[in-house]
DNA sequence: CGACTGCTTGATGTTGCTCAACGTGCGTGG
DNA sequence: CCACGCACGTTGAGCAACATCAAGCAGTCG
């Protein structure tokens, strides 16, 4: 049965691992995992948001469509909870999820989740931990990001899929020119353009989507002057 | 004593309100009232932040030096929780709070705000709730402000100002040209043509920091075309 | 009265968006 | 199978929005 679906989950979120046997099973039972394929969209702006998100494995993009044009608020990378603030704060969801590769999906039922945070302890502050640091996480990006010139989001928006989602200097970029313009807020010929730019200065390798790191240092330094 | 200056206190947060009597004692012996004037430094970034910070009444700007200039994030009215991300995701302060009127504001330990969350799980829920929806926030003044352009962002500015802080078309601007410019993203230069623009418009009446909205209309269509 | 701060206004340079043209790969329908 | 539309990517030219620089003005404090 799903019961013990949870119960020897290895992916457990750091809230999870706090709950007791009973409230594993209370969530083994109201928990269901879904797989989702490249491109496969997971949450949806504006529909009505019943469950909590979990990511288990896999890699999302959260985005937006604002009154001007779309935006793309983050990349997140498996294990993490998935917009709690929208779940939370308001009933509709604040912007679609859309799956960047093969990915699995917990949904969890929301009153369960929120007797959780009644009844122990332990699982609300570590809940309160995860929305603490998102929130610091997310100011800091959008403070950055507002201080600094289009040269300076992309050297940011590459250094992040090597350093935090990839942990490598050679990848494949995840995503097309037009959503790395919506990721750092500037227009597709501008993130082409900048791209080339990096490659001509011997700064990256690029093949199509195919992206490897020559020169960190001065990227880094790129990144940080702005 | 100290003990019942929290339980008769009429100024309780959501979350302080589902505490029991023991508990609002405990927090009547950990927590401590200070007052200060406009200009005063509440505190200040990269301190250790020991304490959950409450503000009582008053208004506070929250505001961060970056590496490259001054940058105000937020300017808070009471009653409200100052920064509890600071204090739970990390353990200095990642900004600095200011008063710009005369403030009174409760420090309380946060071992005993942390105890609260462990043993009440209403007021674990609220803090939750303050803390998403102070996310949703600031994440949709964030994508605003990217995609709208100066005239729109001081708009912003002068709308919330007259809406969410006073109540009122005519008010006394609470800081400087270069505040003003600092929580825009923009410069005081530009801050101050942008005002006289209004001006000239017909839109606002200025005198000096003393401002009337007298077209909303347009201001707001203004604010929303970007 | 002079130094200083906060504010305003004009002139100039830079950044990055818009628009337009063109190449490429992919899927669809005749 | 080819023609066609369509999404994606690249490149160049022109222009609007802003920041920067520079100068000047009013109020204030020692």
């Amino acid at each position: 049965m799903e019961k013990t679906i949870c119960k020897f989950c290895n992916l457990k979120s750091a809230a999870a691992k706090k709950l007791n046997e009973d409230e594993i099973c209370a969530l083994g039972n109201n928990c269901a995992e879904v797989q989702f394929k490249t491109g496969d969209i997971i949450i949806k702006q504006d529909a009505l948001s019943t469950n909590v998100v979990y990511v288990k494995s896999g890699l999302v993009k959260i985005h937006i469509k604002g009154p001007i044009k779309e935006r793309i608020r983050k990349i997140i990378k498996a294990p993490a909870y998935l917009c709690l603030p929208s779940t939370f704060g308001d009933k509709v969801n604040h912007f679609s999820a859309t799956a960047l590769e093969d990915t699995s999906i917990c949904f969890i039922d929301v009153n369960v989740f929120k007797q959780f945070i009644y009844d122990n302890g332990d699982f609300a502050y570590q809940i309160i931990l995860d929305l603490s640091k998102g929130e610091l996480q997310n100011f800091h990006s959008c403070l950055n990001n507002a201080q600094k010139q289009n040269i300076g989001r992309v050297a940011d928006a590459i250094l992040f899929f090597a350093n935090e989602i990839y942990n490598s200097n050679s990848f494949t970029l995840p995503i097309s020119r037009q959503d790395l313009a919506d990721l750092t807020g500037i227009t597709r010929e501008s993130a082409s353009r900048i791209l080339t730019d990096f490659h001509n200065e011997k700064i990256l390798e690029i093949d199509s989507r195919k992206i490897t790191v020559v020169n960190e240092a001065l990227l880094r330094q790129i990144s940080e002057k702005g």
